[in-house]
DNA sequence: GCCGTTTTCGGCCCGACTGTTTTCAGTCG
């Protein structure tokens, strides 16, 4: 059976974006630019998310999400159930749909779209960004009025990268922005007047997709163009696209947007406040700030009183008061320090406001990972690593874990009977155990696990024979993602209910920016393992970063339990189970509720239990 | 249109950069 997705956040977005666009454009005056925000906003919101609206609605709690209120709710909700909004509709077409075409390619905002496709008549949405192209390439644009050479120039400019890379998903998973941000921060510290560089936005806050990165240096003032300068010169550049005298922003390979901002040290920690974002976070703070009679910008805070102050340069401005750090900042305001994970608008700043931000997770509290592959040829029924059980145990030794499992993908069983199936499972155990008999105790020890495949009805993939050879079993989906919810959750459930089962793997089957996850019921997925001890894993795989930091803190509210596994093909993969860690923390997990923080003790009497 | 620890009415964040201008509109985050 196909499952009935129904409309995605990002579309969901872009519908809600397309009526805000509308309302602008088309509205007598005088405007109603708050509903205009309010659609924006709550098109802003969906687009973050980091659940399914769908699922959301399924559950009955869309009018929960902030920014989604009566109204908005009310056409999403038709929208989900029938595939259509009528006042959606109604609204959309006021405005040639053309426009919202024009509009995706970067510098093309609603008024300019609008004014184009009128003055062209550009009313083919299929056509439309091809025949600007040639309008523009004919010198047309030019000559009309509020446009100029550089105006036409720059749009035949952005049409051409948007075409060469409309097909490419336009946010990619936390790993590849984290290593491409490191290659440009340790770029800019060459330069000897550069004294610091951070990381902003969704990069620094962990998300675990990032559209641009974002950065910050701490520059005295008189070397900013010097630095500026420096950074458009940037060799993976591919384009320069702005360059002031505070920010610059370079497109680089593939085509993605780093932004830098400059600043001095003194007012330093605002900015980072101020660009680490998020969007709903800063505004919940700017609202209670007003409440205390405070006015919050990149610059500092200052009593809003003064707010009135004719004087045009904000830094010029007297009783602002200046923060180079992020903690004073907070304290300021009353506020315990929020780590930049948890900046995401839920509820975070009341709870620092009652001193009941948790302490988070670090790496460091990490004893062990659970979920290696290694080079061991057990015919697997999916791949299998490049180390070997040996050097796995090195590396993790060099991490300063006291512990790894060794979970190979499952044999494939097709051909073989149960007994040869068992037989395979022994002779993998007798292997391994041969290897580390000969070879002198490390303070790192090992378990022997497995991956398993969890079938469509739920059994797994082999005989529970063959499992007296594995003192832990990981059970994980890699087939049959289709299922609906109600299917989904009762195959998972029956395949959790195996003794050995010890870890519930990747458990959405998500694949960032090419496979939504699977529906489960979380209520009953995250009561059940809370019931039977399993942990639910927090995969760090780049691509998976699975179970999702919005669901890892529903899971706390019921006492779930994690681990946060790398799922390593190759030994160096291993590093990457910081991003499971971030995972985490953006789940709001403390050291408490992450299985592979014990010590070896504690989780072999878990394991053999 | 959304929202609520002085509120169900009356507010709603704010600055940087660019191009086309001659003081500003549009776009972006």
């Amino acid at each position: 059976m196909t499952k009935q997705k129904g409309f995605s956040n990002k579309e969901v977005a872009e519908l809600l974006r397309n009526v805000a666009t509308t309302y602008l454009l088309q509205s007598k005056a005088p405007i109603n630019r708050f509903r205009i925000m309010a659609y924006e906003n709550a098109a802003s919101t969906a687009e973050h998310l980091t659940r399914e609206l769908k699922d959301i609605w399924e559950e009955g709690k869309l009018r929960e999400v902030p920014t989604i209120g009566e109204s908005i709710a009310a056409n999403l909700e038709e929208l989900f159930k029938t595939g259509r909004s009528s006042y959606f509709e109604k609204i959309l077409k006021r405005v040639p749909s053309s426009v919202f075409v024009l509009m995706k390619i970067p510098g093309m905002g609603p008024k300019k779209s609008y004014r184009l496709v009128k003055e062209f008549h550009l009313n083919n949405p299929n056509t439309a960004i091809a025949d600007l192209k040639k309008i523009a390439k004919a010198g047309k644009i030019a000559v009309l009025e509020n446009f100029g050479e550089k105006s036409q120039s720059d749009i035949i400019e952005s049409i051409e990268r948007y075409e060469a890379h409309k097909h490419r998903d336009d946010r990619m998973p936390l790993p590849y922005a984290h290593a491409l941000a490191e290659k440009i921060i340790r770029y800019l510290l060459e330069h000897p007047r550069v004294k610091r560089v951070d990381a902003l936005g969704s990069l620094r806050r962990k998300v675990a997709t990032v559209g641009d990165i974002d950065l910050a240096a701490v520059v005295k003032e008189k070397y900013v163009k010097e630095v500026i300068e420096y950074f458009t010169r940037y060799s993976g550049k591919i384009a320069v696209d702005n360059a002031g005298r505070k920010k610059a922003s370079i497109i680089v390979s593939p085509n993605i947007q780093v932004d830098l901002r400059l600043q001095k040290a003194a007012s330093y920690g605002s900015m980072l406040q101020y660009f680490t974002g998020s969007k709903a976070h800063n505004i919940n703070l700017r609202e209670y700030a007003l409440k205390k009679g405070l006015s919050l910008s990149e610059y500092g805070i200052r009593k809003l009183k003064d707010q009135n102050s004719k004087i045009k340069n904000i830094e010029k401005q007297k009783n602002i008061k200046t923060f180079s750090d992020e903690k004073t900042f907070y304290h300021y305001l009353g506020l315990q320090y929020i780590p930049p994970e948890l900046r995401e608008g839920t509820d975070e700043i009341i709870k620092a406001s009652k001193n009941q931000i948790p302490k988070l997770l670090s790496i460091g509290d990490v004893k062990g990972d659970l979920h290696i592959h290694s080079s061991y040829d057990l015919k697997p029924s999916h791949d299998f690593g490049q180390n070997t059980y040996l050097e796995i145990v090195k590396k993790g030794f060099s991490l300063g874990y006291k512990y790894v499992g060794f979970t190979d993908h499952n044999p494939k069983i097709t051909g073989l009977n149960s007994k040869e199936v068992v037989a395979v499972m022994k002779k993998r155990k007798d292997y391994i155990d041969k290897v580390f008999s000969t070879h002198p105790k490390r303070s790192c020890q090992y378990f022997i696990g497995l991956e398993v495949d969890i079938l469509p009805d739920g059994l797994l993939a082999l005989p529970e024979k063959a499992f007296a050879y594995v003192d832990f079993l990981i059970a994980a989906v890699h087939s049959s993602f289709g299922l609906n919810q109600k299917t989904m959750t009762k195959r998972v459930l029956r395949a959790m209910s195996y003794p050995k089962v010890k870890i519930l793997g990747h458990p959405t089957g998500r694949l960032l920016g090419k496979r939504e996850g699977y529906e489960l019921n979380w209520a009953e997925i995250f009561s059940f393992a809370v019931q039977n001890d399993i942990a639910l894993e927090i995969n760090s795989w780049p691509q998976r970063l699975d179970l999702p930091d919005a669901l890892v803190r529903e899971g706390v509210r019921y006492g779930v339990k994690y681990a946060i596994n790398s799922d390593a093909h190759r030994c160096r993969d291993m590093d990457g189970l910081y991003y499971g860690v971030s995972v985490a923390r953006r789940g709001w997990l403390e050291k408490e509720s992450v299985v592979n923080t014990w010590s070896y003790q504690k989780m072999k009497s878990w394991i053999a239990n």
